[in-house]
DNA sequence: ATTTACATTTCGGGG
DNA sequence: CCCCGAAGTGTAAAT
């Protein structure tokens, strides 16, 4: 942390004074306090007054939070370009996203908090198990889904799009796999039976498809036996696993 | 606003206690400090030391923001139990979701500033010219879509699922809209293809199919004509005006 | 409670 | 830069 003003109640001047002074815009800003919101671009909103806190970042993004619910009320992406004033007693902050020509107008009456902070972050953020994890899982580690899987191909076009992994079954036989990381829809079981059905036409021959997912919806379920397709239970968190002994194994690869 | 207790560079203890004192739960809470982040559930993630931004709200959801992008880095929706423990000089917040069953830990080495609020907050919010507002401005004036169209029903549910308008062109054919508020992809592209096979099959007659829409993806151009369907260019704006316009020629027939 | 479709979706990757 | 699809999507409505 490198700087920081903190004003509790502060009368609209000095708080514009401080909005005003904040270094170019690297700080972050905080504004608590009963205020309007006015929204005009893609839609148009309007929000009565109420006590909220606004959030103001370095990137130039803006966002408008209630007292409840996740997401922020009102918002504008970073990039905007902010505006301040007071007129008539009341705080004016005004946020423009020249891309998309959208303006939002935030009223404030009155101030409980406005913190204008200098924070420093540079810390990675890493996400684990993705679906493209889920993928990763099982190339490097077929038996997962079938002993005697053997992947041919991954995101191998077809005529209706791409399909997550080809490969042959211990017989022999063509095999689509569908990879999902949450439960598979009734989408996604259409969206296989296509891709098997575009493999038949082309190849000739019989061709397996399974769905890869933690769970099937129960439309899915019936769905998918009616079209004489298969599921595989995988767990996202099981691949994590195997994804980071995989990474392991190839540090001690290292070390040999 | 009904009280709040603001706290710079408070001790952790200070902090702890004041975070535990907060009238249960209903007090909007904001932590500025050096953290780290874990969260395990659907996947799992891992944020290295930085300056965040701390907001838990008093539906139980809670957020942690970088100093910059829109959206947290790190979330828990509402509904989440709250836990808070200071150890080994570390502060740590640590939400559950027991729907999901996930877990999210933020770990304070410093804090900069701790807010707990009382904010009170009623004020409605009003959106317009969503894609229902859409579906409205045809219904009242169905020549925007085309001259002649009648409506005949709407969120008509046939075998896919539910038909945006139903209704019959200025020759007598059925026709369904597909209405979307965003340029259409091909999803919806294939979403009114759907329909109108349905529709045909019930039928056995001729049916046609229009996307309203202020515009169209590239891919979904070309497959909308290789499909036989229509697309009808229809802004959000403009109906919002018919909207409002409705509204204004309601209130001159009560003067009437 | 579960499913479905919408969102000022946001965000990231590929062409 | 636009197009496209996934997201720890969130959210509200309908079943």
């Amino acid at each position: 942390m490198e700087g920081r003003l903190v004003l509790e109640n502060p009368p609209l001047e000095e708080a514009l004074e401080a909005l005003r002074l904040r270094r170019s815009r690297e700080d972050t800003v905080l504004i608590v306090g009963e205020c309007s919101v006015k929204y005009d671009g893609r839609a148009s909103s309007t929000l009565e007054p109420g006590d909220r806190i606004v959030l103001i970042k370095s990137d130039g993004s803006l966002q408008v939070h209630r007292p409840f619910e996740l997401s922020p009320v009102n918002w504008q992406p970073s990039g905007s370009v902010l505006r301040v004033r007071v007129q008539d007693g009341l705080l004016f902050v005004r946020a423009y996203n020249p891309r998309g020509r959208e303006s939002l107008e935030v009223v404030f009456s009155k101030l409980v908090l406005l913190a204008v902070l200098g924070l420093r972050d540079t810390g990675s953020f890493f996400l684990h198990a993705s679906e493209e994890d889920m993928r990763s899982a099982i190339l490097r580690q077929p038996s997962i889904l079938e002993e005697g899987f053997k992947p041919i191909a991954v995101e191998r076009q077809v005529e209706p799009g791409f399909v997550d992994i080809l490969g042959l079954d211990g017989k022999g036989i063509l095999t689509v796999v569908e990879v999902k990381r949450n439960d598979a829809s009734r989408d996604a079981v259409l969206q296989l039976k296509r891709y098997v059905d575009s493999l038949r036409m082309e190849t000739g021959k019989e061709v397996r498809g399974i769905i890869a997912a933690p769970g099937l919806a129960r439309g899915a379920q019936s769905m998918l036996t009616s079209l004489g397709l298969e599921f595989k239970a995988l767990s996202p968190q099981r691949c994590g696993e195997i994804i980071k002994r995989g990474k392991e194994r190839k540090m001690t690869d290292f070390l040999r």
